[in-house]
DNA sequence: AGCTGGCACTCGGTATCCTCGAGTGCCAGC
DNA sequence: GCTGGCACTCGAGGATACCGAGTGCCAGCT
């Protein structure tokens, strides 16, 4: 563990470096309020934080940057309340969603651009899982000779769709059919817990019927939540290296791989990740600052913000928690 | 208009300067093949075509660069069937849209990465407006005592929802209700021609379904089609200004302003919008290949491809054109 | 024992200067 | 009207020097 003054010398270094993306000199340190001791003793300790693997020289003769492990201890270290929200950006959530209508998706995608404006970096948005929500709604809709399409609304506003291949000529009959037993049997119930459908003795209504639970079981089961990505102009300029940045852009736009890492995330108990924590190489020069929120008491998805490591941790956090909070509680009253 | 020896130097430029990004020379030009004059003679048409803004010099001593005009001269004058895929791309195109299947919106997003992928620049795809959609299904769903969830199943398998306010008190009698007179006026016939529906005697059933009519009605004539982006990881490399890439990917976040210029080339009758032409103004050093596709005989939206201004036009153009009309064909049937 | 001021040293960034060569415009001659 | 020749331009790239922020270490002070 580090005692009080390296611990204090290590903020200083992290918050300059934040502030500047200058490599910090014990000069700089030395002159801060917090730390009472000459240059040359900042500079005894902060050998010692390097050795350690807090801190980096990039070369003999430059200042000090914080490693991911310094930046750990930063996070870390930050009070639960520390990062208080100004005043107006506190009231730029609170009328977003009091105002906010319209279909779940668009509130969503709302949501991501929010949040990219409010912390100026990358944001995401995972919709709410269908897991726990029930059933208010099944149809099935023939297309064609051997296509119906489901559709479903949960009790989450959301809609679920998917496309059943009929292998044989399903007339109108046959859909109505099906349509009726699954909603006699199935409205009402939990995704993740839908009830077995006794069979009839048309076995082209069975086929339909079984086919349509079972899509409706698995989306309950695998669905993982929509992803809404904002703000990733701003990863242009949030790295000097274009590689960087096409490789953060591109490591975006796959959707399963930004799901699972804020899965990751929560699931690990944390709400932040940093640079290489994560092990998601194209995203090493990234950190991951997320928040769950509950529906009803119930986890259901989360809220995150993508930025370069030095990132401004203690903003991030307020502003991520602050909206998760607000969209929790929004999306727990219809 | 420019004479032919003019015009094949022009074009060497244009070549030239697409492959290689540097200003190209007298000499690079003369060397050429279809050009059999002196470097001199090339240097003394340069100096015309400078005069008249289809080249440009950065500083006296340096080869030219194509103007936005230069382009469209090259652009323009790119026989029809000029650009032809490698097989390989070709293939690529028929398998993906052999295999393909699933919801609309996730093989459009698909498809813009395909076409990402193709060209190598950002792509768009502007999903089938629901204009000539007719009504395969409609439903109300009650979400809880004053708001009304709407959902449509249209002819194209898309899928369009709406939230409904109710004024009263919504009872699940009121809601099937309502969806009976729906189903019954209303299906087969196409959005932009919905029947009027008469009044019962229940206000509140009114209510709902004049409610749901104009919704409908209203999204079969303002609905532009939804947007689908991909590769916009590209954009990082295509541009050495960070704020350029900034401008052009935050830009590309703003669907509206991409279907609008989608749509304008589309309605201005060109494929191809160059820098300056389409008057968006971060969008200046980025061109556009845009082509229509039809879904039985009838324009339904768009696919394009954004990259600067010195792309492999004939190889975009190529792409796109095979894209879309297999992407239409793809639509066509169900 | 621990902190500090002092000092010699390092080394990347910036500025300056120079050279090189690709490119140009122009002109006289074929 | 095209071309070879020529003088000129000017940015890119490399060498050199300097500056200063920053370091490590040590002797001396509290």
């Amino acid at each position: 563990m580090l005692d009080e003054r390296k611990a204090a010398i290590l903020r200083a270094v992290v918050e300059e470096y934040i502030e500047t993306a200058q490599p910090v000199g014990s000069n700089h340190v030395a002159r801060s309020e917090r730390v009472n001791v000459s240059s040359a003793t900042v500079r005894n300790e902060m050998a010692v934080l390097e050795q350690e693997g807090y801190l980096h020289q990039p070369h003999t003769s430059a200042g000090r940057v914080p490693t991911d492990r310094g930046y750990r201890f930063f996070v870390d270290s930050l009070g639960r309340g520390s990062g208080r929200l100004p005043n107006a950006q506190n009231h730029e959530i609170r009328t977003f969603f009091e105002t906010s209508h319209g279909a779940l998706e668009t509130m969503l995608l709302d949501t991501s651009r929010l949040l990219a404006n409010l912390t100026n970096y990358a944001s995401v948005v995972v919709g709410p899982q269908h897991e726990a929500a029930r059933l208010r709604s099944v149809q099935l809709v023939g297309m064609n000779a051997h296509t119906v399409l489901l559709v479903a609304v949960l009790s989450d506003a959301a809609l679920e769709r998917h496309t059943l291949e009929a292998p044989f000529d399903c007339t109108d009959e046959i859909v109505a059919l099906a349509t009726t037993r699954l909603a006699t049997h199935l409205l009402g119930s939990p995704l993740a817990d839908l009830p077995v459908i006794a069979a009839t003795e048309d076995s082209r209504v069975n086929t339909l019927v079984e086919a349509a639970r079972d899509a409706l079981a698995e989306a309950g089961r695998s669905h993982t939540g929509d992803v809404f990505v904002g703000g990733t102009a701003r990863m242009a300029t949030a790295f000097d290296a274009v590689e960087t940045v096409r490789d953060v852009l591109a490591t975006l736009e796959r959707q399963y791989v930004v799901v699972t890492l804020l899965r990751d995330v929560i699931d690990g108990g944390l709400s932040v990740s940093i640079g290489s924590e994560h092990g998601i190489e194209p995203l090493a020069a990234c950190s991951v600052v997320v928040s769950p929120y509950l529906v009803d008491g119930q986890y259901q998805g989360s809220v995150g913000v993508l930025g370069p490591t030095r990132m401004n941790y203690s903003q991030a956090l307020a502003a991520v928690a602050a909206v998760s909070q607000r969209l929790g509680r929004r999306l727990s009253d219809g």
